[in-house]
RNA sequence: CGGGGAAUGGCGCAGCUUGGUAGCGCGCCUGCUUUGGGAGCAGGAGGCCGGGAGUUCGAAUCUCCCUUCCCCGACCA
């Protein structure tokens, strides 16, 4: 019984294969205006498990919450000259509310360094104040002519940090400690993905920063995706909006900024990361759903045993569910379990419960087996933490072998038409960088040969990653 | 904005050239048989054919206008 496969093939037609398994896993829906999306439940519980996650690692790095405004004053865009000019061509702004023209358009955000400087100003007098560590949970808007759900659509989810500290060097040394120890922590730990952790081309920098740092993942097509980034603002944001304070000397000095932010594209690289041509793959340090429990017939002792099996694991500390919908065949249940990335699928019927057992299907390590149900709790917690170190494995692999080492601007071209090429910066430049702009292929980050970040644009040695990205 | 396509049940499409009042697959509903890898059979529900004007006895189909959407080229989490 040859069936058509479930999603187009990845080797066929990849983004196709990526709006499949999004419409298909039930992770999304496009919006009514163009650009926009309804994210469904089980790909929000996607999205919530990574801001528990990411959450957590903010607050460790001493940042609170807060809540800022959907709309900003126009004016406050314009107070910073670079800003207001990255931003300007996607903004949405609302000239007319409450039936009247607006005496002062407001905008919507499309990230708040403007409205949060100027409340920085107001609450920071001293050095005292200082450091000052922000963070919101927001919708923001950028409006977008190319959208794709989740990795660009015009609104999306995302954190937003913001922090104002007493010298150049605190600022610098914050914005690298997000990048390490909350992002590509997450990245690495989480989402089993592996991240070059490198510096922005001014040509590729933060409208409004003085650097911007990076994580860059590898897509199952080899493209990058940036999958969040930290900015030093240098004072240019503290200029712009006076946040100013009293040094211990007595003097008065301008406060140094930073910014950073992860969004709901992370979910879009989870998917084109991990996904196979059978579904989603989700790591299970991040799987909303971590076993899933299926009863194969309609009979009261498979149904009994299972729900007592959910509750088991459930004690045992397992994210499971339990799937009695006897109704709709096994084989559809198990194909849509598999298309939405559950890390095992724990199949009961008659026959496994004569035999005291359960059949285990491993999605990652794609294997199937009849295991004891006693004991079975500990045997999981070993199948997710293999199938965890599995994808992160799987991914660093891919990476290496579609990564090449080039010397030339043509070998760079060669290699981005199926990975990456590590590059010597000073062969590229920015002519170089407009070159391979005209070939719609990046720099998409600046690194050391030993992995740490470039101090500087120019810092000899640099090596550029070359890439096609989305 | 420049170039190329398309608008037809929830989704994907055929029908248009050669006008005659709409069909297929998937999905949905009901029933029976099924259920260990997307079940089968039978019976159903569901469409102002993007909008407007025109030609015609008659328009999804021909003509004109409008609108929207999609794909490819310059920015972005």
């Amino acid at each position: 019984m040859a069936k058509a496969p479930v999603l187009t093939p990845q080797a066929e037609d990849f983004p196709r294969w990526y709006q499949d398994i999004i419409s298909k896993a039930e992770l999304a829906d496009n919006g009514p205006v163009r650009g926009t999306m309804v994210i469904r439940p089980y790909g929000y519980s996607i999205w919530e498990q990574m801001q528990a996650e990411v959450d957590r690692r903010i607050k460790l790095a001493g940042a609170r919450n807060a809540y800022f405004p959907l709309f900003i004053p126009e004016s406050y865009l314009t107070r910073e000259a670079e800003h207001v000019e990255g931003f300007s061509p996607e903004l949405a702004v609302v000239t007319v509310a409450g039936g009247k023209e607006l005496e002062e358009p407001v905008v919507v955000r499309p990230t708040s360094e403007t409205v949060i400087g100027e409340f920085m100003a107001k609450w920071v007098q001293s050095y005292r104040d200082l450091p000052l560590l922000l963070n919101q949970w927001a919708n923001v808007v950028r409006w977008e002519l190319r959208p794709r759900v989740f990795l660009r659509t015009s609104e999306f989810l995302w954190q937003e940090g913001h922090t104002a500290h007493v010298s150049e060097a605190d600022g610098r040394a914050y914005a690298v400690r997000i990048l390490h120890e909350v992002y590509e922590s997450f990245m690495r730990d989480v989402l089993a993905m592996p991240v070059v952790v490198g510096r922005k081309t001014a040509k590729e920098r933060f409208a409004g920063a003085t650097n911007t740092m990076t994580c860059e993942a590898m897509m199952g097509d080899g493209k990058a995706l940036q999958m969040g980034t930290s900015h030093e603002l240098g004072q240019n944001f503290a200029r712009a909006f006076d946040i100013a304070f009293q040094s211990a000397e007595g003097q008065q000095e301008l406060a140094w900024t930073t910014s950073w932010g992860v969004s709901t594209r992370m979910v879009g690289g989870l998917i084109m990361c991990h996904g196979d041509d059978a579904g989603l793959r989700i790591p299970p340090r991040l799987a909303p759903v971590q076993v899933v429990v299926m009863a194969v017939r309609e009979d009261d002792a498979v149904i009994d045993r299972c729900r007592s099996l959910v509750d088991e694991l459930l004690a045992a500390g397992i994210r499971v569910e339990s799937d009695l919908r006897t109704e709709t065949s096994a084989g559809r249940r198990a194909t849509d379990w598999e298309l939405k990335g559950v890390p095992v699928r724990l199949e009961l019927g008659p026959r496994d419960l004569a035999e005291g057992a359960v059949t285990m299907i491993d999605r990652i390590a794609g294997t199937k087996d009849a295991v004891p149900l006693d004991g079975i709790a500990i045997r999981l917690h070993a199948a997710l933490d293999a199938a965890q170190t599995a994808l992160l494995a799987q991914a660093t692999a891919r990476r290496e072998e579609r990564t090449a080492e080039v010397t030339t601007i043509e070998e760079a071209v060669e290699a981005a038409a199926t990975g990456w090429a590590r590059i010597p910066w000073r062969a590229v430049g920015v002519e170089g960088e407009a070159a391979l702009a005209a070939q719609a292929i990046t720099v998409r980050c600046l690194v050391m040969p030993d992995g740490s970040l470039p101090p500087a644009d120019d810092t000899p040695g640099a090596v550029a990653i070359v890439a096609r990205a989305y």
